[in-house]
RNA sequence: GCGAAAGUGGCGGAAUUGGCAGACGCACCAGACUUAGGAUCUGGCGGGGAAACCCAUGGGGGUUCGAGUCCCCCCUUUCGCACCA
């Protein structure tokens, strides 16, 4: 800093976000190695990653917030001398790109590329250190080939098939659905739009094979929030049954002539007394084909539960049945049940029909008192005493804590010994077994859209359905396809596309026209990041093997049930085909809340939107960051309050002047082992001990914040409790009426040179991982020539960081009375002399009896009296 | 209906295992420096009271020397699941 030049030392003192961003921007543009991961490395290597981007045109808070979290974590990394992993992509392949492109004419192609190069600088602008080496863009063929070849592999093994069923669609998206893409009846992106179910032809991935490893491995993601863990688990709906066959005495129609049921308590069939089947149940067709009257009112049925189901409170419709006429026999006492049609049984369960036994179930308890069925009692209570009388229960009585009555030989069993008898029972007379049943369905992944990677398989009418050979992999989805018209997939109208020729026959054969789900893109793309640029697999086994299981992943919670449901199917079946050797993607799983602002989450409809864009270029990107990370606890919503990143700009300001006015104070040209070993003396007089042990203090929380709970807005708090003591402790010296703003005037009060350039050093360490920007200027400006990146995080003495002497309060039967200055090891013996001459102590005290002194070393004294 | 999380000053939030409630920041008030201040520095800031003190962590009970924290009941908000047979 020149001394000579008033006007230059005056800008220079004067934080001014833009210029120290804008030098530090431009240098780090220059070197693209800088964040780079190193291939092989001694060190321990640590992958850390937020989840990817739709390039939908710009940031926004959430995603500052999101990659503020995951560039902290990974700077904090890098100086603890982690090899890191730190890389980002694009999600780049999906409907918005079609969408903008019919409203501004705009290819798809175009217009996310646009997006990316928009997104990207905004990204280098926040300075996140991301490796774009290693730079992911799902929507090119050098990736979505291998999305083609992993189908391939899929449909080798048989866990790709095709299939006609009734699947979700949604008008909006003139596409089809995956379940887990349906939100309690709506679509997942238009929530005001209902999805309609349609009979279609569609590809399907076989996750079901993986539901009881998806379910059980759940207990070992321990890294993982519980919440998402339970959203996991409820979606895969892991329910034990019997199936049971009840035969209907002859074949009615097309669908056969048994009612097969699902029940969880085949220890209480004895007590069915008729059986329900779904509105939408194929034996329904049969049994009102010759009977408009009771068709009409099953349609009246089917039209109920549809509304409820719209309404999205189909659990509490208000049940109606009606009985068909028609009878099925209970195969285990030969019993002839009514078949009834009820429009509280849905389809997508079970097998859309159940046995209704309203002794021991709330629902068919309530449906039997409605309609006047029998109601018959096949559970007990179990009595601890066998000679006493059992009671008859309160009914329904619908615990597994009973014992079976009136059931033949199953009778005195207790229900769950009766359930495994009974199905065994079933098993061995062929009328049943038992089973296990999922809510998770196979995932539909065809999607009747353009912008999405062409599913690689063809249709010759000789030979059927064919893969497309590997080798003539990619299938390129085509430009200049017009999109604009609605109705069947895009692809479809483009013969070049569509004609192809049988790799088999060599005869002429017709394009699937279909392309896949994005989160097929998403599935696996964490992998590529490992070894991005290979262009003979999706990627060396040997190379993920390193890098995998993925550290930290971080991202919206949003993603519970599909993003992380598809990529731990897909990581299962990766390993299952020998790629990878982890069993999970992801070892620990971070979930941040939403950015909110006036109550209400971000959006253009509300208006109350803030961009980074705007606050980049009032404050700079170190400030919204930083302030990102300060108003909440990363897992918490944040609150947006425009007058808070004042506040943290302001902070910025003062750590900047507090260091540029001492820095021409302090030592320079030494290296760290000096001002460390100078840093860390014991027996430091006063101020200088002072601001020892507050700095001390501070880097053990800013550290132990990292190591545990991510509490970064504490760990701001703590780095700022330290710049507000070093303002007082230098202030103190200098006297009143002297501030550190002065010009000119009486030298500031210097601390020793090589400590205060330590005390300075260290408090920029702390800073880096949440604004890079400025602690880099700072870094350079102490004189420091180690890459600030790789600068080893500061260590904390715990000697150094305890008070010599504290204040403990004192209390009298629970309220405090009197406070007492002690060391901070004193023995209780001291503490209780203390105390004993303490003189609103002895007030409080006098004339009682003391019961009992607690005395908790180092936190308070407590009396008990009489 | 079931399950989970949350409820603390005017606001965002601290208080990690039961131990001084309100760290840090915003807003506000006062002072300093100033031609000026929407810059900067310093101080104040839960409520009541002149004070000693008293009251206060959604409400009500309880355990304890001591409860924001543990237990029971209730209220509110958010999220997830929902006739799952």
């Amino acid at each position: 800093m020149p001394q000579e030049d008033k006007t230059a030392t005056v800008r220079d003192e004067r934080y001014d976000p833009q210029r120290v961003e804008s030098k530090w921007f431009e240098r780090w543009q220059q070197d693209t190695s800088l964040y780079a991961a190193e291939p092989a490395s001694t060190k321990p290597k640590y992958y850390v990653l937020e989840m990817l981007p739709y390039p939908s045109g710009a940031l926004h808070m959430g995603h500052v917030r999101n990659y503020s979290i995951g560039d902290a974590l990974a700077r904090y990394m890098w100086m603890n001398g982690y090899n890191v992993l730190h890389p980002m992509g694009w999600d780049s392949f999906g409907l918005p790109a079609e969408n903008a492109a019919i409203a501004h004419n705009t290819p798809p192609r175009e217009w996310t590329q646009r997006n990316i190069a928009n997104m990207k600088a905004q990204m280098k602008r926040l300075g996140f250190a991301y490796d774009w080496s290693r730079e992911v863009t799902t929507c090119l063929p050098e990736y979505y080939r291998w999305n083609q070849w992993f189908f391939l592999k899929l449909y080798e093994r048989g866990l790709a098939y095709r299939k006609k069923s009734k699947v979700n669609w949604c008008p909006k998206c003139a596409t089809v659905l995956a379940n887990e893409q349906v939100a309690g009846g709506f679509c997942w992106r238009h929530e005001d739009t209902l999805v309609e179910q349609r009979d279609l032809e569609q590809w399907f991935l076989r996750i079901t094979n993986y539901a009881e490893e998806l379910l059980r491995d759940l207990d070992k993601l321990e890294g993982w929030p519980d919440k998402v863990r339970t959203m996991q688990r409820n979606w895969i709906g892991r329910s034990e049954g019997t199936l049971v066959d009840f035969d209907l005495g002859g074949t009615v129609g097309p669908a056969g002539s048994t009612i097969t049921v699902f029940t969880t308590r085949v220890d209480t069939i004895y007590g069915a007394t008729s059986v329900q089947l779904a509105p939408e149940h194929p034996l329904v067709a049969d049994f009102t084909a010759n009977n408009p009257e009771l068709r009409a009112k099953v349609d009246q049925l089917k039209a109920e539960q549809r509304k409820a189901k719209e309404a999205g409170d189909i659990g509490e419709i208000e049940k109606h049945g009606v009985f068909t006429g028609r009878y099925a026999k209970n195969p285990y006492n030969g019993e002839p049940l009514p078949i009834w049609v009820a429009n509280y049984i849905v389809m997508d369960y079970g097998t859309g029909a159940i046995m209704s036994v309203p002794a021991h179930d709330e629902r068919d308890y309530e449906f039997a008192k409605k309609y006047g069925l029998p109601i018959r009692v096949v559970i007990v209570p179990s009595s601890s005493d066998p000679e006493e009388t059992v009671a008859e229960p309160q009914l329904p009585f619908t615990t597994y804590d009973g014992m079976v009555v009136n059931s033949d030989e199953f009778s005195g069993l207790d229900c769950v010994d009766a359930i495994r008898k009974m199905s065994e029972h079933a098993e061995k007379k062929g009328f049943g077994k038992a089973t296990v049943t999922y809510r998770l369905k196979d995932w539909g992944i065809s999607r009747q859209r353009y912008w999405g990677t062409p599913i690689p398989m063809l249709y010759c009418e000789k030979d059927g359905i064919v893969p497309v050979p590997e080798k003539e992999l990619p299938v390129i989805l085509p430009e200049n396809v017009d999109i604009t018209l609605t109705g069947g997939s895009p692809l479809g109208r483009v013969p070049e596309f569509v004609n192809a020729t049988c790799p088999k026959c060599g005869g002429p054969a017709r394009r699937e026209t279909d392309t896949m789900d994005t989160f097929v893109d998403s599935s696996w793309y964490f992998y590529r990041y490992a070894d991005a640029r290979n262009d003979q697999a999706p990627f060396d086994s040997n190379v993920v093997g390193y890098w995998f299981p993925i550290d930290q992943y971080i991202g919206g919670v949003e993603h519970a049930i599909l993003h992380l449901i598809y990529s731990r199917f897909w990581t299962k079946f990766m390993r299952d085909m020998g790629l990878v050797r982890n069993d999970e993607p992801v070892e620990r799983l971070f979930t941040q809340g939403m950015v909110i602002k006036d109550g209400a989450k971000m959006s253009k409809s509300l208006g109350n939107v803030v961009t980074p864009d705007e606050m980049v270029a009032r404050y700079g990107a170190d400030a919204a960051r930083l302030y990102s990370l300060f108003a909440a606890p990363p897992d918490r919503d944040l609150d947006w309050q425009d007058s808070g990143i004042e506040g943290i700009h302001r902070f910025l300001g003062r750590v900047y002047r507090l260091v540029s006015k001492h820095s021409t104070r302090m030592a320079k040209n030494t290296a760290r082992s000096v001002w460390e070993e100078r840093l860390t003396i014991v027996g430091a007089p006063g101020l200088e001990r002072d601001v020892q042990r507050k700095l001390f203090q501070t880097v053990r929380r800013v550290t132990e914040d990292f190591k545990g709970r991510w509490h970064f807005n504490t760990s701001i708090a703590a780095n700022m409790e330290l710049v507000n003591q070093l303002y007082l402790a230098l202030e103190h010296e200098v006297g009143e009426g002297v501030t550190l703003e002065v010009e000119s005037g009486p030298p500031l009060p210097t601390l020793d040179p090589e400590f205060s350039r330590g005390v300075f050093a260290y408090l920029v360490l702390l800073l880096a991982p949440f604004a890079p920007y400025l602690a880099h200027e700072l870094w350079e400006m102490l004189g420091e020539k180690d890459n600030l990146l790789r600068a080893p995080w500061p260590k904390y003495d715990p000697a150094l960081a305890k008070e010599e002497e504290i204040e403990i309060p004192v209390q009298v039967n629970g309220k405090v009375r009197g406070r007492i200055v002690v060391p901070a090891d004193a023995d209780d013996g001291f503490v209780r002399d203390r105390v004993a001459d303490d003189e609103k102590v002895r007030a409080a005290i006098a004339g009682k009896q003391v019961v009992k002194v607690i005395i908790v070393p180092g936190k308070l004294v407590s009396i008990v009296v009489r």
